[in-house]
DNA sequence: CAGGGGCGGGG
DNA sequence: GTGTACGCCCCTG
């Protein structure tokens, strides 16, 4: 007998010689790949029922032929359980095989002794990982011994598997992978047809891109393969001999990956990456995934898109916004639509695609490093494998660590909704957060306050959860929630529910841990800090999610209706404490001092605080000299979300100022930031009016660059399925003409130039114009003026004050 | 305004 | 295969 400490990576499930075995792949302590075999785990699920003995006695006489397979329920027995919090007994009801489940689900469905099945969903690996109390990327004990066995890693049987608790591996090996592809100008990418050019590698100790084009060239990174066959065959062997933990790329579940497979499958070549010689799994569909057994792999786009998003300011998610946003550090510049002419005509050219590829890789392989962290500390959390959890979004996230917790609590897991009844639960709906409008001026001397984490600690604090909803112990005696006439829901005083449990103890958890940061920065706490944060802050939205099996429109309604009470509470006792209220948005508050000073603004904090239960607090977000909230499109209501605030440090914090984007131009994006600079930062609105009215007289008299009037706007559609045609299209057709291949995506860059009649037909490519040839009207008074004309507002200034010249004034003072 | 359809990322 | 399939934005009836 031997011991072997490790960290699972990756687990699957196979069944070998009618024998169910479970799979663990991943690193030893002295840093070697190894595969663990444990035959030890019985499938299993539960069933509710008044008749527990009969049900017993049919259940065991159960046998569904199916080709030359019986399934049949190998034991039973009965356990004491709960049920969204309610006591109960059930019957654990085991089959052979993962398979024979839904089978003898499928049997005993329709028997009127049962009241409910639980649990016959859930993935086997997943089960394991549950009940095993095995969480992935941790350190596990096995006793047992190596066995011999045709993998690409030492295989060693269990006896006995040990979680030994917290640490986890935390520096995995990384390697990034990227691919180029034939792709004529113009034409969608075609795998069936199109071959792929070369292959990048970004990894410890590694740098190189395979190509197989031969080229002079001194770089010691490039190699070059025979043909494609050549090309794949080697992108199988650097990673076999590299024998990286994590195999990741961006969008790699979506392109790299499937293309790889569909060239190699083109060649006949196995594309057997597994270490369990397994192939290449690529699932198609609305949501494609490519696995490799044995070595994760991780497509750190799907991560950033799904998980970070919220949380970053981009809204590209090109590797070129993202790695610039993340990492400080860009794409290389090439222009992709000529790869395939200069890879048929101009070899000696494509060292600079060698390079971009390149680059590829090594931004793929930074973001991944930079991500790892948060990843890992969801993975730790949730307790499911890291290709898992890179793939889930925030309601997956919940439902994975409710069921791991499911386990703990002795909780049944409720089921999945069936069609019918998602139907039923999209057609709910109930109130949100409240948002306060703002009167549209320019204030001084704001200070904001936010609750910390207002949902997770309204569900802590009230104990909201679906097994506490309405119950008959304390009615009439709780509070119900309020704002609420038509619904009448309260919690139990008795019973701490389930979900807030959970959720209390993420919140204390973050505490601890925000404690520690504060005095000594941490990476890793930091991502485990921002991971608990993400995972918390989901539970009001996967209580509100048509697909939750811990589904509670009414416990969604009660989170929205404590949220609005507790807000609307702070704004009625700011006023009565002689605050002027500007704004104020789902857990926040904007206040004016006025005659106030900080330090009255912190004791009403400390007030506010003393008053609030459980875990629920209201933090001093920050301080503000200057501040100025913008009326709505339409008449004079506040714009919500929509305020530029300077902090004391000088610099602007703007929210929502959001039509000055993408299909703007630059003047008007520049004005707009200057304008609020200069109003915020020097408080002087006679400079700001001098400034704009300074452009407005540039762009007369086209002393403006022509690159600053340049719009942008992307093609959403195929040039011919246009029905409305735009300047933007105009434009794209104009390109097309002159040969410049255009298509889904291409972005469109044009001018309005001067002269008369609709824009589309003045809109022209930008090398076109000549002379600065710009409509200067089209851009006073469609792109300058409107990014700063409510601003203007605000300082009680018309649109057209703005463009009054001087010449006008004194026409004006002249008439009277 | 509800409901369907298409896109995102990648070359 | 303890199947299964996202979520947002735009367009249309």
């Amino acid at each position: 007998m031997a011991k072997v400490q490790f960290y699972p990576l990756d687990v699957v499930y196979k069944v070998v010689n009618n024998r169910t075995q479970i799979y663990l792949f991943g690193r030893t302590t002295d840093n070697k790949q190894i595969c663990v075999i444990d035959e030890n785990f019985e499938p299993y699920f539960y069933v509710l029922t008044k008749q527990i003995e009969d049900v017993q006695e049919k259940l065991v006489k159960i046998r569904v032929e199916r080709d030359e397979d019986v399934s049949s329920v190998t034991k039973t027995e009965v356990v004491h359980k709960k049920l969204l919090s309610k006591e109960t007994d059930a019957i654990k009801v085991y089959t052979k095989l993962p398979r024979d489940v839904p089978v003898i689900r499928d049997v005993i469905k329709e028997w009127e002794m049962i009241d409910s099945i639980h649990e016959y969903d859930i993935q086997f690996t997943r089960r394991y990982l549950i009940d095993k109390s095995i969480v992935p990327s941790t350190l596990v004990e096995v006793e047992g011994s190596e066995v011999n066995h045709k993998f690409r890693v030492p295989v060693f049987k269990a006896d006995k598997i040990t979680s030994l608790g917290d640490e986890s591996l935390r520096e995995p090996r990384v390697l990034a992978f990227d691919i180029e592809t034939y792709n004529p100008d113009g034409e969608s990418i075609q795998p069936e047809k199109n071959p792929m050019l070369m292959v990048a590698f970004y990894g410890e100790g590694l740098k190189k891109v395979i190509t197989w084009k031969k080229f002079k060239t001194k770089s010691k990174e490039i190699e070059f393969a025979d043909d494609e066959a050549g090309l794949i065959k080697r992108f199988k062997e650097i990673i076999r001999e590299h024998q990286p933990d994590i195999l990741t790329g961006y969008f790699s579940d979506g392109f790299d990956i499937p293309y790889i497979k569909t060239r190699a499958e083109k060649h006949k070549i196995k594309l057997d990456l597994g270490l369990d010689l397994s192939e290449v799994k690529v699932k198609a569909g609305k949501a494609d995934t490519s696995k490799i057994t044995g070595i994760v792999h991780l497509d750190i786009f799907k991560f950033i898109f799904k998980v970070m998003r919220g949380s970053l300011d981009t809204d590209s998610y090109k590797l070129d916004a993202v790695a610039s946003e993340l990492l400080g550090q860009k794409k290389k510049k090439v222009d992709l639509d000529k790869l395939a002419g200069i890879w048929d005509n101009k070899p000696e050219e494509l060292e600079r695609y060698c390079d971009y590829n390149l680059q590829d890789s090594f931004l793929t392989y930074e973001l991944c490093k930079k991500m790892f962290p948060t990843l890992l500390e969801l993975v730790k959390i949730v307790g499911l494998p890291i290709y898992a959890v890179n793939r889930m979004g925030f309601s997956q996230l919940v439902e994975g660590y409710l069921l791991k917790q499911a386990q703990q609590f002795n909780e049944i897991a409720p089921n999945k909704p069936h069609y019918d009844e998602i139907s039923k639960r999209k057609m709910n709906t109930y109130k949100g957060a409240f948002v306060f409008e703002p009167k549209p001026g320019l204030y001084k001397d704001i200070v904001i306050f936010d609750y910390r984490s207002l949902y997770p600690s309204i569900i802590s604090s009230h104990n909201i959860s679906p097994g506490t909803l309405n119950c008959s112990c304390c009615e009439g005696e709780a509070e119900t929630t309020p704002g609420e006439k038509e619904h009448k829901h309260w919690f139990c005083k008795k019973i701490k529910g389930f979900v807030p449990t959970i959720i209390g103890d993420l919140i204390t958890r973050r505490m601890r841990i925000k404690e520690i940061i504060k005095k000594k920065e941490d990476k890793f706490l930091s991502a485990r800090d921002q991971a608990l944060k993400l995972l918390a802050n989901s539970f009001y939205g996967y209580l509100g999610f048509f697909g939750a099996r811990w589904y509670s429109i009414e416990c969604a309604r009660s989170v929205t209706g404590w949220g609005r009470f507790y807000i609307q509470d702070v704004i009625s006792k700011a006023r009565k404490n002689d605050f002027n209220v500007l704004y104020s948005d789902t857990d926040s508050v904007f206040l004016a001092l006025g005659e106030k000073t900080r330090k009255d603004a912190e004791k009403f904090l400390e007030a506010i605080n003393l008053g609030l239960p459980g875990l629920m607090e209201m933090e001093y977000e920050g301080f503000y000299p200057n501040g100025i909230f913008v009326s709505a499109k339409e008449g004079p209501y506040g714009a919500k979300k929509k305020y530029a605030l300077m902090s004391e440090d000088g610099s602007l914090k703007i929210k929502g100022f959001e039509a000055v984007r993408r299909n703007w131009s630059f003047i008007a994006k520049e004005v707009q930031e200057n304008v609020l600079n200069i109003i915020l930062k020097e408080n002087d609105t006679e400079k700001a009016l001098t400034y704009v009215k300074t452009v407005v007289k540039e762009l007369r008299n086209k002393e403006i660059p022509l690159d600053k009037v340049v719009i942008h706007t992307k093609l959403q559609k195929e040039l011919g399925s246009y029905d409305a045609v735009g300047p933007h299209v105009a434009v794209a057709k104009e390109m097309k003409n002159k040969g410049v291949e255009i298509g889904i995506g291409s972005m469109v860059r044009y001018v309005v130039t001067s002269g008369t009649g609709r824009i589309r037909d003045r809109a022209k490519i930008p090398e076109d114009v000549k002379d600065k040839d710009y409509d200067f009207d089209y851009y006073i008074n469609n792109q300058v003026i409107p990014s700063v004309e409510k601003i203007f507002e605000v300082l009680g200034f018309t649109k057209e004050e703005l463009l009054r010249t001087k010449e006008q004034r004194k026409l004006e003072r002249f008439f009277g």
